[in-house]
DNA sequence: ATTACTGCAAATACTTTGCAATTGT
DNA sequence: ACAATTGCAAAGTATTTGCAGTAAT
């Protein structure tokens, strides 16, 4: 079985046909979905699939540490299946947004503790224009 | 007159009372306010002011250089009167965002361009939690 | 059998928009 | 005087919540 599958029950969430569509969904995706992408993308093939249900199961993937959420524009999240620490760059013009290879000296653990705030994740995002639109 | 107003003026945006008030409010402001707590600090002198008004000031500034914009959250924006290039900690349990010595590597001279992405700006954020709050 | 999950609808929160009255230049 | 701005109310969008029915363990 998948291993992503198994380690979401791991985590102590129930395994139901919506989240391994999700799961599936996120698989090697790298345009950064928001909600609402995820939900038109699956919503054909389970036509009774809702917002909600989507909402939750992006939460219990984050939880389990499958999916990592991303704050890049003030108007919705997005999400990233890629839990590896790397930056990223938002292009104003287009809206896309790009994967780019975090530094070294980045890695979540050499950044664990700043003074005296614990850090648990770290997450950087250039904001500019993509060359598609320059 | 303060320089900032002339700033405003400068980028060609008229000096309301409104405005000079919320730049006034933000002069020295470390506590990374959302439209709401500026609104809020500052309709008890200014009883007719509306959240319209602020979120047309905010945007005003952000485009005259005086304010930065930033997305930590996925429910709403802060605003940071700081614009010269720093990090930010955001305490995921008391909600609180710190500012942080941004890293000498990290000026926006250095990284204006990364491959064939032209940046603009960049932001960086630790997630985690304060020494208050451990 | 128990407990969590789904889907729906309503509610909430943030932000944007249209417009008439007002104000800065 | 002109053009931009204000304040209000309504609309738009993202997200959360409550709950009855359903499905996973």
């Amino acid at each position: 079985m998948n291993e992503k599958y198994q380690k979401l029950k791991r985590s102590g969430f129930k395994l139901t046909p919506q989240r391994m569509a999700v799961i599936d969904f996120l698989e090697g995706n790298t345009s950064h979905p928001a909600i609402n992408d995820i939900y038109t993308a699956l919503v054909r093939k389970y036509p009774s699939l809702s917002r909600a249900t989507v909402y939750n199961t992006v939460d219990a993937l984050v939880k389990a540490g499958l999916l990592s959420e991303l704050a890049i524009t003030k108007d919705k999240s997005n999400y990233d299946p890629n839990v590896n620490p790397h930056d990223h760059a938002y292009c104003m013009q287009c809206g896309k947004i790009y994967d780019m290879p975090g530094q070294k000296t980045e890695t979540k653990e050499q950044v664990s503790v700043i003074g005296d705030f614990k850090v648990t994740s770290v997450q950087r995002v250039y904001y500019g224009c993509c060359s598609k639109c320059s």
